[in-house]
DNA sequence: TAAAAAATTTAGATTTGTCTAAATTCATTT
DNA sequence: AAATGAATTTAGACAAATCTAAATTTTTTA
């Protein structure tokens, strides 16, 4: 039987795991910022949670989930995704509103509960951000999608994916009509500050900065 | 703005207004007793929820929400049997399995998730154990529904809400073949024990004890 | 490679929610 | 009306999750 793990516990072993998908191996700074808490408080939570034995943890060295840690934050993610899927496909959610409620149910606690939402929801692979669902044994699809920094000039382009859930990002995006499915053509870029120029829907062109485009994800038409 | 409450918080001050909706004013022993926890424990929480001035309590001399404090308490309830219709009615759980993962529901914190639940499940107006759902308001039908103890020999009833949320009686009741809906004649009471004799379906005769009898409210048919 | 800077951990404090044991207050009863 | 007993509160403790400030370790740099 999977011991239980607090909320506070939860959220720092899914932050890791998003950490430790982009280099292997977390550290206490990146970890604190990523959670808007102090590196003191991240050193606390890590000496729970590698008395927990789930996660490699040497002081001063990083840390990282191991496949327990990893199962775990699987199930966490699988939670999150699933409710954010219900929010915008039966509440009529917008995609960018879902992310705070979703934060606070994806910790609540009934294996039951998910694999039946999951049933009712018809088994999506899928969330409403692109990002893919881990299934009941944590397997889920890859993602084939690119960064919108790595297209050429010319190249269409359809969101799937908004990588960061920065609160201004989204402001920012809905602002500008950008969102997950719009259709996209790259039109230039600058090299002096990396920000690309593109038109949304064959019409209405804008620039974007390089942090914006990093944090989209697209895939090619 | 309401000021927020921690889920500890939630649990009393939902428990406060059931015991108070039945004698008016609640005391220490009892508020502990129903939430499992201890007189002082209670203590402890009576003096914050004081402090945050949803509650009339003078030591030693019990308690009871005041009209703040009842807003707050419609809100949860409001929210546990939103949820506990949506368990049942979508994603088909047992009318007698819903109580556990409504409880941590109950907590979720958005009044945009809550009321878009509502129209989702078309406002409906009483919960799966037919105790009526407050609306946004705080408004909520009035139950019009008679205690079992109640009933003469022959009269018919059929059973919309149980009482208590005990484990030990849904285990019974289920044993029994007892649930919401279900047709039941009164055959004979019992004054030694207080217990009652019921036909349910016109078939089964079965004994009832009077603390399983209180549990049960009907419509008269 | 020694000093400075950065990253991390430790020490000690705070808040929340709980507990036990002891003290206090209230109610009952002779 | 004093004594007993029940109910309640107070006092003091503890675990969880956080914090700040100081100490320590690692890394960088001059």
């Amino acid at each position: 039987m999977q011991p239980n793990f607090t909320v506070a516990e939860e959220n720092h072993i899914k932050a890791i795991y998003h950490l430790q998908q982009l280099s292997g191996k977390v550290f206490t700074n990146d970890l604190a910022a990523a959670l808007e808490t102090r590196p003191a408080s991240v050193t606390d939570m890590l000496k729970k949670l590698k008395a927990k034995k789930i996660l490699h943890y040497e002081p001063y060295q990083g840390f990282y989930l191991n496949s327990e840690g990893k199962k775990i934050a699987l199930g966490i993610i699988r939670k999150h995704r699933l409710w954010e899927y219900f929010l915008v496909e039966k509440l009529h959610f917008g995609w960018d509103e879902v992310h705070e409620v979703a934060e606070q149910l994806e910790h609540i606690n009934s294996k039951k509960l998910i694999d039946k939402l999951d049933a009712f929801l018809d088994y999506p692979r899928f969330d409403p951000h692109g990002d893919p669902i881990p299934d009941s044994n944590g397997k889920m699809a890859a993602q084939q999608q690119v960064n919108l920094t790595q297209l050429d000039v010319n190249q269409q382009a359809e969101i799937c994916a908004v990588a960061s859930q920065a609160r201004g990002l989204l402001e920012l995006l809905k602002h500008s009509n950008i969102g997950i499915g719009t259709k996209l053509e790259i039109k230039r870029r600058f090299g002096f500050d990396q920000s690309v120029e593109i038109t949304i829907k064959n019409q209405q062109t804008m620039m974007l900065s390089h942090q914006v485009a990093q944090a989209l994800f697209v895939k090619i038409i």
